[in-house]
DNA sequence: GCGTTTAAGCTTCCATGGAAGTTGGCATGC
DNA sequence: GCATGCCAACTTCCATGGAAGCTTAAACGC
């Protein structure tokens, strides 16, 4: 037949997707979107028959979030959504604090017309974030945001500080929803970026890790304690 | 009976280890060591007939540390050890001087006793390190160059960072071995050793978050161009 | 009524067989 | 000799059943 041309293997190859990777993915989404709430627990039964499926591929996507750290499997009893402790929140944000703000340097390290490339990103998405503030749309603003730190990790050229990044990012997911509603509006953040995005764009290595790490750690003493005066002891 | 003990659960309650987790261990520690060479490439049959188990619990474990990236799972044609590019080491070392940095600052952070106790044992593992090198025995100074930077990211207070190191160290371990024996005569690194570790001990949290990052910024500096003298491409 | 035992119903854990996909080599045509 | 098509062997992927462990609560002894 004509169209049977040959295969060529390449990275970009598009592999059907396996039923593993379909729970891990749906069960992921759900754990993120409060479907599944922090301490929920359930069996791997019943989440395969939720997701029509047998439970082969729910078992093998479960060991998986299990090593992201978004569930842990209590030993035939069943399989529990990992709670976020207040003390969990701060390790997470140390773990952002010290990966942010190396991939920030690294971003600044790059030469003259990559590290333009991204400072011309980042400020776009810091403009996204402003016009959303203006317009009062947390949700658009979330977004902006979640896109400028995306950006930071996705660019610096590390492809293991993107993954730490991304696990860590989908392990707070949660808490972030809940204090984006319970703190101040976030107008101080746009400021914070533009600097970072200016160190990175001039190459001043050591200024974008002290801009990268600082933001992170004032984000961090702003939650912190809202998140102790609203008394919750997991989520 | 009188033996039968009503059993406190507790977080120590002794787990009989499953298969899985005996399979995840020696396949972990079968890379380590070279048992199966990088760019190795088996079935999960065979490395079931050779642990004496079913091709279930393998299956498994090899998920896991597919998810650790020590492996790759090439659908229907086996599973490869993942070989070492001397940009992965780069990768790596980015990663390290990020999360020990940060472990560092926080290590300094310690109320005045518990940092002065951390001083303590980091001072006793350089000082291991000295009497190993002074016996040429470099095994030895490995073994305690290890339990120094275990300390700093064990002692943290943060276990997400302590897995990270680890996950990152486990990768990273078939290099350390090979440039061992290349490299020179490692005395530098107790000099740095005993100025991070005091510090901590006076609490001088901007000062030992820098030399924990200028530590392994001289050790990658040292290394990569080492790696790429002998023209190895991979791992 | 109260503490103990026991059993039933969960659960994960592991083994095994079949389905679907990949590979390498051999036969075939020219 | 060389390219092409095909087939057999091997692989992961997934379903399913049984084994073993945990939990709960009812049955039982006193």
């Amino acid at each position: 037949m004509a169209s049977k041309v040959k295969q060529v293997r390449t990275a970009a190859t598009v592999r059907k997707p396996s039923l593993v990777e379909d729970a891990y993915r749906a069960l992921k989404d759900a754990i993120r979107d409060n479907v599944f709430p922090p301490g929920y627990q359930g069996s791997e039964q019943e989440i395969a028959l939720r997701l029509g499926m047998s439970r082969t591929p729910v078992h093998e996507a479960i060991i998986r979030l299990q090593e992201d750290g978004l569930v842990r499997v209590l030993s035939k009893r069943g399989v529990q959504v990992c709670p976020l402790s207040p003390d969990d929140i701060r390790e997470i944000y140390d773990v952002v604090i010290a990966i942010e703000a190396r991939a920030a340097e690294l971003l600044a390290a790059l030469p003259l017309e990559a590290r333009s490339q991204v400072a011309k990103e980042l400020e776009e998405a810091t403009a996204r974030m402003e016009q959303a503030l203006r317009r009062d749309d947390l949700h658009a603003w979330a977004t902006a945001d979640d896109q400028f730190h995306r950006l930071l990790v996705e660019r610096c050229g590390n492809s293991r500080i993107l993954r730490i990044a991304q696990t860590i990012t989908d392990q707070a997911h949660r808490a972030r929803m809940l204090t984006l509603r319970l703190r101040s509006k976030p107008t101080g953040s746009a400021a914070a970026h533009r600097a970072m995005a200016e160190a990175i764009r001039t190459g001043q290595v050591a200024e974008a890790h002290h801009q990268a790490r600082q933001h992170r750690i004032d984000a961090r003493d702003e939650l912190l304690p809202l998140i102790a005066s609203v008394g919750i002891k997991h989520l």
